[in-house]
RNA sequence: UCCUCGGUAGCUCAAUGGUAGAGUAGGUGGCUGUUAACCACUUGGUUGUAGGUUCGAGUCCUACCCGAGGAGCCA
């Protein structure tokens, strides 16, 4: 009697045959005894493979087998302290489902160049590493789903193509539109808004595309950002919100994802200090901290992002910036009614030098002033029509914040670059494969 | 767009202007407890491209191509 099983749940198969279906991922030769090394998705396990036990020819086969032929090996599951994961597989029948061409070019134990292991994405992904950011990923949107539908925000998935810019500082990406043109969106922030005063708490979750020249390792063409938006919101709403956030999807991959942390080599004591409450700094006491650390910045600029590692270096959990100057703001901003130059937009900084993780704020909804923010932002008015109706029939206070996923995952997982946290990244010089 | 660094074997890198090399991967053989196994032997090159200087260029010069990470901008 054999039984199916993965590497995963094989401490549960002790003492019993199994068939286990996967891609050889090492192997180490020792005379008449083999040592296979086998991954299945679900994880690695080693199996013990003697020709004393399969026969001259297949023990042969065996070894002749080239790093990440597909196999499935049949025999019994043991505990042994001796293999890496604590089980065995003393495999008695071995079938090749296909052998692997002898040039797999990505190797185990990588000092690989960036550029290379880019190149082969699609084989990358088998690693190791990157296997377990990918699983990190998959528990983390997981978990914002969850803390949305828990919450009773209604997921609205906002449009792909788009008419207009929804920020007027970034570039889009244009594509031809049938005999007209049209953009990749940038945000679904607009059209949350809309389906707030419909809702009154939603949120999507999609790709989003900028077209900036972007070459950090913060950056990438093509990411998925998360948009919650609530009406009746103040900014102090939306800062609640974004620090319960945070706390909530940390903590999930903290307990889920202890294995694949492990793999990651990850320390996760700053992990496990974020909870609540985050620092709330506005800008104006930021300003003042990085002054008093000696740093030359210029009131009512942006913050770049060597001045927001200094303001994180100062703090053990995420730090929250709000009341930024309106004109660094995007054009939607609600003013500050105790100093209408300030906007009532909010930045998270996370720590360890991962950077802007969300950015949001409460929404303006004076129609005079959209309509003037509207020329000073030089956007095409007709494209907003819309957006302005949603002042004209029954605005209320409301706001959200824009997360982008793959800085959220790469900072948890302690990776330094973005384009790790996504399956196969874009970037402005790397659209293959 | 700007600044900086880089491009030599499949990969990671070395080579004072003077015979292009090592490790690793691949191949062959050996080994019954390996943990990046080990030992022996071995295949492997249009030095990013095009010019130039020189008796001689991987090395120096010019242009170009490609990539990286930083600025700006952003999540």
């Amino acid at each position: 009697m054999t039984t199916p099983a993965t590497i995963r749940g094989i401490g549960a198969h002790v003492g019993s045959r199994v068939e286990l279906r996967g891609w050889l991922y090492k192997q180490r030769g020792k005379g008449k005894l083999a040592f296979v090394h086998l991954r299945d998705g679900t994880g690695v396990i080693q199996a013990v493979a003697t020709r004393d036990q399969l026969g001259e020819e297949t023990f042969a086969r065996l070894k002749g087998l080239q790093q990440e032929s597909a196999l499935k090996l049949r025999g019994n599951v043991r505990a042994d302290e001796r293999a890496p994961g604590g089980y065995e597989l003393d495999v008695d029948d071995l079938e090749v489902v296909a052998p692997a061409a002898a040039d797999y070019p990505i190797a185990h134990v990588s000092d690989q160049g960036i550029d290379f292991l880019l190149g082969k994405r699609h084989l990358w992904l088998r690693s190791s590493k990157q296997h377990a950011v990918l699983r990190v990923r998959n528990e983390v949107i997981k978990a914002i789903r969850d803390f949305f539908y828990e919450r009773e925000f209604v997921l609205v998935d906002a449009p792909i193509f788009t008419p207009a810019a929804c920020e007027g500082t970034t570039n889009l990406f244009e594509v031809a539109y049938f005999e007209d043109k049209a953009y990749l969106t940038q945000s679904g922030q607009l059209y949350m808004e809309a389906a707030a005063m419909a809702h009154g708490k939603v949120y999507c979750f999609g790709p989003t595309f900028r077209a900036e020249r972007s070459k950090t390792r913060r950056h990438l063409t093509e990411f998925w950002m998360v948009e919650p938006e609530m009406a009746w919101a103040t900014l102090e709403d939306v800062m609640d919100l974004a620090e319960a956030f945070l706390e909530a999807v940390v903590a999930r991959a903290l307990e889920r994802c202890k294995e694949e942390l492990k793999t990651l080599e990850r320390d996760t004591s700053a992990l496990e200090r974020v909870r609540r409450p985050f620092p709330r700094l506005t800008y104006d006491e930021a300003v003042k901290l990085l002054h008093d650390k000696g740093l030359p910045f210029e009131y009512g600029n942006d913050l770049g992002a060597p001045d927001e590692t200094a303001i994180s270096e100062s703090f053990d959990r995420p730090v929250m910036i709000h009341r930024w100057p309106a004109a660094v703001k995007a054009f939607y901003m609600a003013r500050d009614a105790a100093n209408p130059a300030l906007a009532l937009g909010v930045d998270v900084i996370a720590p360890e030098g991962a950077g802007e993780v969300i950015g949001g704020g409460q929404r303006s909804i004076d129609l005079a002033d959209l309509e003037r923010q509207l020329e000073v932002h030089k956007l095409p008015r007709e494209a907003f029509e819309w957006y302005l109706d949603l002042r004209r029939f029954g605005a209320v206070p409301h706001g959200g914040f824009g997360l982008g996923l793959e800085r959220l995952v790469a900072w948890i997982c302690g990776r330094e670059h973005v384009r790790e946290a996504i399956p196969f990244p874009r970037t402005i010089y790397r659209k293959e494969p």
